[in-house]
DNA sequence: CGTAGTAAATAAAGGAACTAAATTTAGTAC
DNA sequence: GTACTAAATTTAGTTCCTTTATTTACTACG
C-alpha cells in the first residue's frame, strides 16, 4: 500500500496511527493508553492526543471506572476508553432463491436484530423490495437509524465480479443480483458478492480453517468459495468457484448438489417401490422425503440410505480431491443447510479419500454455521471493510441525519 | 500494508517518499525534479532533498547535461539524475530437470550476460553445484561482482512453499530442490520458487494478458501458474498450479503434456507401421521424431500428424476448460520449449472450446517467450521485489566488498 | 495519619519532515 | 544589455512525533 501512496505528507503519519489505535478499538472490549502504546509503538503522549481526537469524532468515549475492572493495582488509576455502540451499524443479508435474511450488527460484530422474509417470486423486481423489507425490519427491530448503517453487504447466489456486478446474458442470474445498491440508498455504501465467497469469509472469520481451503456450498447446485493464501478468489467476471467444471469430471458428471443427489435417490428408490419393508424412509411419502432425512436414516442404519450416503460421499471425495490437487487447499468445508446432518457422507468420503486418492489429501468438514453461513460471511465481509479502512467511514452521519429530522 | 505498519514515526514517511522517487528512478531512463514531483506530489524542496540523499546512498548519480536530452529550452537549466548502472543485479536462473541457465541483469531488467550449463545427473549435489557454476559463469561475463547481487531468484520443477522448500515425501523434487540457498551464499538473498509459476509472472509482466490467466507448462508433464486477480496463487504446500486432477477428468485422463504424448504417439504409429508411404513423418527415424516435427508436419499437411495435433487439441480443450470454469481465467497461456510449433494445437483446441463448451470460453494463446519463460520469470520475481521494497536492499555492500578485497 | 511507592497524565522543549513563499540563478530570445 | 522563463535555493513556518521532566491520583504500610 505504501508505493501506491506516493506523496505523503505529514497528516497521512497523523491518520496511519490514528488508523492503529482505531484498530485496536475495534478489537478491544475497552483500552487504555498503555495498551495502545504497546500495540502501536508510540509514546503515550501521542497515544493520548489520538483518542482526544477520536472522541472529538465520535468514535471512542472515556469510561470512568479506571481501575475496578483494571488489571493492576498500583499507581495512578488509567483512563479508559471504548468504542461508541453507535459509532455505526452494518448489515448483512442473505439474498437466496426462496428466502431472504438480514442481519444488523455493531461493529464489533455483536448481532443486534434479524429478520426473514420468504420469496414467492423469483422476478428481480421482487427481489428487491423484499430485500429492502427484510433490511429495513432489521434496523428497526435493532433501533438503528439507516443513517447509522456503514455498509450493506449482500449475498446473491450468482456469480458477481467486483464491481457487484452479473453477467449480463443469463436471465436467472439477472433476477438474482437486480441492482440492490439504488433500493438501498441511504442504508450506507452497498457490496454484493457471490453467497458461496461470503460463505468462505465466514468461515475464514472462524479462524480455525488455516489460509487455504474452499466452502462448498452443497444445496440444489455445487458453487464454491476458494481462499487460498488468506485470499478470496474471484475472477474477472466472479466466476472463481463455479463448479461447471464437475460435468467433466470422471465419477461426477454435474454440478448436482448433495441435497437435491440425496433427495432424487430417495424419491427414485421410493417411487420404484425399492425400499425394503423395514426401511425408515418408506415411512415417509415420496414428496415429503429430503435429503436430511436419508442422512439421518443411514445415520440409523438405514440400508437403502446408506447406499445413497456412500454414493454421494464417494462423489463429494472425488469434488474435494479436484479442488485440493490443483488449488493444494487443506480443508474442503461443506456448508449449506445440509451441513448439519452430513456426518455420514463425510465419514464416506473421507474413507475413499484415503483408501483410493495421492496424499496430501484435503481434510472434509462440516461447517458449523449451519444455515447462517452466508448471512454471517455478509456481515464479516462488511465488518472487514470496516477494520480495513475504519476512518474511511464517518460516525457523525446518523447524528447529522438525526438533527436534520428533529429540525423538520 | 499500513494497517501492519502501526506506529508509524516520522522518519516513516522520509522511507515512503524516497521509495516514491526511487521507484520513479527504477522506471525512467533519467528524470528531473519536476518529473518526480508530479509523480510524488511532493514539492520541489522536498524532491531535491530526497534526491541528494538517494546520492549519497550510491542509488542515483547527477548527470551534468540537462537541457541537451531535455524536453524544454527556456528558463534555468533542471538538474537531470539517473539510477546508477552499477547499483545492483538481479540473477535468474531455470534450474530445470536437464538444463541449467542462469542469467544477469541490471535494475532495469536489462539483460547483460547468461549461461547454460547441461546436467547429467539428477542427483541434488550435482545440481547445486552445476547451479552455482552457471550463476557464476554469468556473473562474470557481465562483470559482476557477488556483492553486487541483490536477489537470485531460482525456478525448479518442483512445488515449493512460500519459504523456498518442497514438499519432504518425494525423493525427486528432493534433487530437484536442494537447498540453494547454501551454495549461493554472498549472492544476495536467495529465492526458489517453481518453474510454472515463475513462466506465470514472467508473462504477467509482459502485461498484456490482463488479471487472470494461467500459464500452462506443458513439455513431458502439465504444470500451471495461476494468476488470478494479478495475485499468483501458490497453495501452502506450493501445490497449487500441480495438475494431477487431470487424472480424472474425463477425455484426459493424465498428466501428460503436450511434448511427451506428440512425440510417443508419432513413434507408436511409426513403429507400428502406421505412417502412409507419403508421410512427412515416415522420413523422421521413430528415435528422433519429437514433438515439434509433428506440429510442423501437421503444418504442412500431413495426414498422420493431423490427426495427433487434433487428438491433442481436444485434450487442451478439455484441460482450458478446466481451468477457467473453475478458475474463471481469461486466457490459457501455454509455455515450454514447445510453444513455439503450436498453432496447429491451438487452432483446433480454441475451435473445440466454441463448438463444445459453454461461453465464456478461454483464449488459448501460446508464449512468445519460447523456451526462456522459466528464467525470465526469475528475472522478473527478484526485480519486483527489489521495486517493491528497494530501499530493503544496499547498494553500498559491493563497493564494501571492493574495498575489502582490495585491502587483503 | 502521614509517608513512601507506583504508574499514569500532563507539560515543556526539541527534532524530523514537509510546505509555502520569496529570492536567486542560469539559461534563451531579441 | 534587457526581458523573460523555469529551475534552484533560501527562509520561515507547520505538523506530528519524541524525550524529559513534573505533577497527579492512587495503594501500601508503619
Amino acid at each position: 500500500m505504501f508505493q501506491d501512496d506516493a506523496g505523503a505528507s505529514t497528516q497521512l503519519l497523523r491518520k496511519i496511527n490514528m488508523g492503529a489505535v482505531l484498530r485496536h478499538a475495534l478489537e478491544a472490549e475497552t483500552f487504555m493508553a498503555t495498551e495502545a502504546m504497546a500495540v502501536t509503538g508510540l509514546t503515550r503522549t501521542t497515544v493520548l492526543g489520538l483518542c482526544d481526537e477520536l472522541v472529538d469524532r465520535g468514535w471512542i468515549e472515556e469510561v470512568g471506572d479506571s481501575r475496578e475492572a483494571g488489571q493492576y493495582v498500583k499507581g495512578r488509576p488509567a483512563r479508559r476508553y471504548r468504542l461508541r455502540n453507535d459509532v455505526g451499524h452494518v448489515v448483512g443479508v442473505d439474498a437466496g432463491q426462496h428466502t431472504v435474511t438480514a442481519v444488523v450488527s455493531d461493529l464489533r460484530g455483536t448481532i443486534l436484530a434479524r429478520a426473514t422474509h420468504a420469496l414467492d417470486s423469483q422476478d428481480g423486481a421482487a427481489r428487491r423490495t423484499t430485500v429492502r423489507a427484510a433490511v429495513d425490519e432489521a434496523l428497526g427491530l435493532a433501533a438503528v437509524h439507516p443513517a447509522g448503517v456503514f455498509l450493506t453487504v449482500i449475498g446473491v447466489p450468482a456469480p458477481v465480479d467486483e464491481n457487484g456486478r452479473s453477467p449480463r446474458n443469463n436471465e436467472f442470474w439477472d433476477n438474482m443480483n437486480p441492482d440492490f445498491p439504488t433500493v438501498l440508498a441511504d442504508r450506507g455504501e452497498t457490496i454484493v458478492d457471490n453467497d458461496a465467497n461470503l460463505a468462505a469469509l465466514a468461515e475464514r472469520a472462524r479462524g480455525t480453517h488455516g489460509g487455504s481451503f474452499a466452502a462448498l456450498l452443497s444445496g440444489e447446485r455445487f458453487g464454491a468459495g476458494l481462499v487460498i493464501d488468506g485470499m478470496l478468489l474471484r475472477g474477472p467476471r466472479g466466476g472463481a468457484g463455479e463448479m461447471r467444471l464437475l460435468n467433466v469430471v470422471e465419477g461426477v458428471g454435474s454440478t448436482e448438489g448433495l441435497g437435491l443427489l440425496g433427495r432424487q435417490w430417495a424419491v427414485d428408490a421410493s417411487r420404484a417401490g425399492a425400499l425394503p419393508s423395514g426401511s425408515i424412509l418408506a415411512r415417509i411419502p415420496a414428496e415429503q422425503l429430503s435429503a436430511e432425512a436419508v442422512f439421518n436414516a443411514a445415520a440409523d442404519g438405514d440400508i437403502t440410505a446408506l447406499g445413497i450416503v456412500d454414493r454421494l460421499g464417494e462423489r463429494l471425495a472425488r469434488i474435494a480431491h479436484v479442488l485440493a490437487s490443483l488449488l493444494d487447499v487443506d480443508k474442503v468445508i461443506v456448508a449449506g443447510a445440509v451441513a448439519a446432518a452430513l456426518e455420514p457422507v463425510l465419514s464416506k468420503a473421507t474413507a475413499v479419500l484415503e483408501d483410493h486418492f495421492e496424499a496430501p489429501v484435503p481434510v472434509l468438514a462440516a461447517s458449523t454455521l449451519a444455515a447462517d453461513g452466508v448471512v454471517l460471511g455478509a456481515l464479516e465481509c462488511g465488518l472487514s471493510a470496516v477494520r480495513e479502512q475504519p476512518l474511511s467511514f464517518d460516525p457523525r452521519r446518523q447524528a447529522r441525519a438525526g438533527e436534520r429530522e428533529g429540525r423538520a
